[in-house]
RNA sequence: GCGGAAAUGGCGGAACGGCAGACGCGACGGUCUUAAAAACCGUUGGGGAGACCCGUGCGGGUUCGAAUCCCGCUUUCCGCACCA
């Protein structure tokens, strides 16, 4: 604080004073309402929107504040930036939050936005808040609708009865992605299968433009994880005749060992087991069904776990061979991979070795490596190097290395009617449908007469009532309101049901950058003058943590937007950075049974946003992250303090004297400042750039 | 197991083929003060009185020169995983 003594000099740096000031005066122009501008360069940043959970934390500071300083830059070396924010309004927490406390969702949604956006003002971000979309309104939900109508209409969203994710605490199916180790992403709660009519998107017919990042600038790592995620295995399927005439398909990315399948093993929920057990297997058989069933998924996938399985009875024909096969059940065969069932190649992959050696079943070599024999009966382990078909009938002495052998065989297959090559994906329909209140209305009517009725584009939204029973019972709480349930069909106008599952809140998400640029269009989901002009975005910013469901649900969006014909390009994040984690000053994750959570609102009540800005882009790599230091701050605001004086002393006291060799050294310095500080901004390198002014004032 | 990232002072981290440890924190010494805090100035990888010597997870290699490139390990973190 400036005493009596010191009102001499310039005064001190007065964060509070500063901030109020520019923060009114930047309101009061509309300094950041961004307009068209032909004249300049357009650059879309784009940061990922928060969830409206009535706080901002630490965390959301350290992604948006340099976020927004990184567009900023943009701004000021001559782009028109666009730079908005948002909230992802729909969701589980608003839900829970009515029924402890008995306040409706919308209520206590909007009133988080309100305090939140007064946060995000304080922060004093650029962001331009005539652009705001909030998802859980009509204006914006209605498009989600729109678009789920339109991928209808092209077989992109269908219902299917199939086995899903059940999360017996939020009495709500998930999709694929939101279960982590066999719990539930949301509330760490083990989760089981389930067999439910849901909605899907077929996200799956996109796979393979999945795969291809080309003219896309993003980290490594996210490219890995998706890659890894959709999972592309190549190889064939094969039909192995049963005894009894019936068909059982295998993939395998092995076709070059058929000639050493000795085996098939079904997963115990295939559909052919029941058939195809023998009566005097029977009792095995169901025994090890049920046991199977009631085992939790994770200590079905289990990597250490001992197989297991029993021979059903029957038998089938190995087509390559004609050699006749037991069929076995076992629980480490996955229903949802493949095709449920494998051909088992012993001598050539270890799992089927272990179970093989186990359960006594035959092991034939069918490739040699070089210079050596392998022996069956001695053999202590599979082997899957490469060598020379043996045992093959014609293909016998074919190479397998580079893939030689594999190729011949598929070819041999296609043309014999035996099998054929296919690309298998781990990658699988995005399930989109949810017991829940709090989501957009799925924009379909169930009519006793006419089935399943899109509901027509010109009755859109479908608004989500106000009145339901939040209160989970397994069914989507809109059942509980039979004003929205009963309905007339769209098509014969007869008596009707709604449909009363609500979307994935993923969907909202899918496409919200294209929302912005025009948040308050009605005559499409966004106008597509504005779309041609900003989009796509050049630079996107936010958390890993959204590598496999977010980035992968917004890729498929853009290019099922693309097929409808409203886009014309293929990314919709031309560049991507992700930021790390802040952990607490302990090193642990911050979380407030640890105490070690660090709270904005009282660091910026303290020493000002800009402190608190600078520290986070200074206290580790942006993309690393790392831990919080109460001490380490300090440094920034002795920096920030001694700028402050350096500026207005200066100012105070002009200094007006020729060029000397002082003088020299500081103008290089000062170019070769600017220099470091623009190719480090430029890659968000920002605890270096920081470094470098430092040095600078120094 | 597969894929990705990483390992550097007391701490967070710079440098990414050319003086290792920028910058910050902490620590120590000093100026100011009756005193303290703040602020400011200086010192701060280890060893040695010293010229010097040793130092970037471990072991090799390439190079005039390696924290940086190559090969082989170890450990940690992240993602995926009985994926056929």
């Amino acid at each position: 604080m400036a005493t009596a003594k010191q009102t001499a000099r310039p005064e001190r740096y007065n964060p509070h004073a500063i901030e109020k000031k520019w923060q009114e005066i930047w309101a009061a122009t509309d300094l950041y309402r961004v307009t068209d501008d032909p004249n300049r360069p357009k650059w879309y940043h784009l940061t990922m929107y928060p969830y409206p959970s009535g706080n901002l934390h630490i965390g959301h500071w350290y992604a948006m504040a340099p976020s927004d300083a990184a567009a900023r830059y943009k701004r000021m070396s001559g782009y028109n930036v666009l730079f908005p924010l948002g909230f992802d309004a729909f969701g589980l927490p608003a839900e829970n939050a009515a029924i402890k406390h008995g306040i409706h969702p919308y209520t206590w949604t909007m009133a988080n936005i309100a305090h939140m956006r007064e946060q995000l003002r304080s922060m004093g971000t650029m962001a331009d808040w005539s652009r705001e979309v909030v998802t859980c309104l009509p204006e914006y939900y209605r498009w989600n609708q729109w678009f789920f109508l339109q991928f209808y209409k092209k077989g992109l969203a269908y219902r299917a009865n199939a086995p899903v994710w059940w999360c017996p605490q939020c009495q709500t199916v998930l999709a694929f992605e939101q279960v982590v180790d066999g719990r539930c992403e949301r509330c760490g709660t083990e989760v089981y299968r389930r067999e439910l009519e849901q909605w899907f998107f077929r996200i799956t017919n996109y796979a393979e433009e999945l795969l291809d990042f080309g003219g896309i600038q993003w980290p490594e790592r996210v490219k890995a994880m998706q890659r890894n995620w959709i999972g592309r295995s190549e190889g064939a399927r094969v039909a192995f005749k049963t005894e009894t005439n019936r068909s059982i398909e295998v993939f395998t990315t092995r076709p070059d060992t058929l000639w050493g399948a000795t085996f098939l093993v079904l997963a115990p929920e295939h559909p052919l087991v029941n058939e195809l057990t023998t009566p005097e297997q029977r009792e095995q058989v169901e025994q090890y069904v049920l046991q199977a069933r009631r085992e939790s998924e994770i200590e079905r996938t289990a990597v250490t776990r001992e197989k297991t399985g029993v021979f059903i009875g029957s038998y089938a024909i190995n087509p390559v061979n004609g050699a006749r096969v037991p069929i076995w059940i076992a629980d480490y065969v996955l229903m949802s991979y493949g095709t449920g069932a494998i051909m088992a190649v012993p001598a050539h992959d270890q799992r089927d070795f272990a179970f093989a050696r186990k359960y006594d079943l035959p092991i034939i070599v069918v490739i040699e490596p070089e210079g050596e024999e392998l022996d069956p009966a001695t053999m202590t382990e599979a082997f899957a190097g490469d060598g020379v078909m043996i045992q093959s009938g014609q293909f016998n002495g074919t190479p397998t290395a580079g893939g030689e052998a594999v190729r011949r065989v598929i070819a041999w297959l296609d043309e014999t009617d035996r099998g054929h090559g296919e690309i298998t994906y781990r990658l699988r329909d995005w399930l989109i449908s949810r017991q829940r209140y709090w989501g957009t209305p799925i924009p379909i009517v169930y009519c006793e007469a006419c089935g399943i009725v899109p509901v027509p584009e010109d009755q859109l939204p479908v608004v989500l009532p106000e009145n339901a029973e939040f209160t989970p019972t397994g069914q989507s709480p809109l059942v509980t309101d039979p004003e929205f349930v009963n309905t007339t069909c769209p098509g014969c106008g007869g008596p009707a049901k709604r449909e009363t599952d609500t979307m994935d809140t993923f969907v909202d998400s899918s496409w919200y950058q294209y929302r912005y640029l025009s948040p308050h269009f009605d005559q499409g989901p966004f106008d597509l003058e504005a779309a041609a002009r900003w989009t796509p975005v050049d630079q996107y910013t936010g958390g890993i943590e959204h590598a496999t469901m977010h980035l992968i649900y917004s890729r498929f969006f853009t290019k099922a937007i693309r097929d409808l014909g409203l886009l014309d390009f293929n990314e919709p994040f031309l560049r991507l950075m992700t930021q790390g984690i802040i952990l607490g000053e302990d090193m642990e994750k911050m979380s407030k049974s640890r105490g070690n959570v660090v709270d904005p609102d009282a660091l910026v009540a303290q020493l000002g946003a800009d402190v608190v800005r600078l520290f986070l882009m200074f206290v580790a790599p942006w993309e690393m992250g790392g831990p919080w230091s109460s001490r380490g701050i300090a440094g920034i605001e002795r920096f920030v303090n001694r700028v402050w004086s350096l500026v207005t002393e200066t100012a105070a006291n002009p200094v007006n004297q020729p060029e000397d060799a002082g003088a020299q050294r500081l103008r290089r310095l000062t170019h070769r400042t600017i220099r470091a500080v623009t190719e480090d901004i430029a890659e968000f390198h920002f605890n270096t750039m920081l470094a470098r002014l430092m040095e600078f004032v120094n």
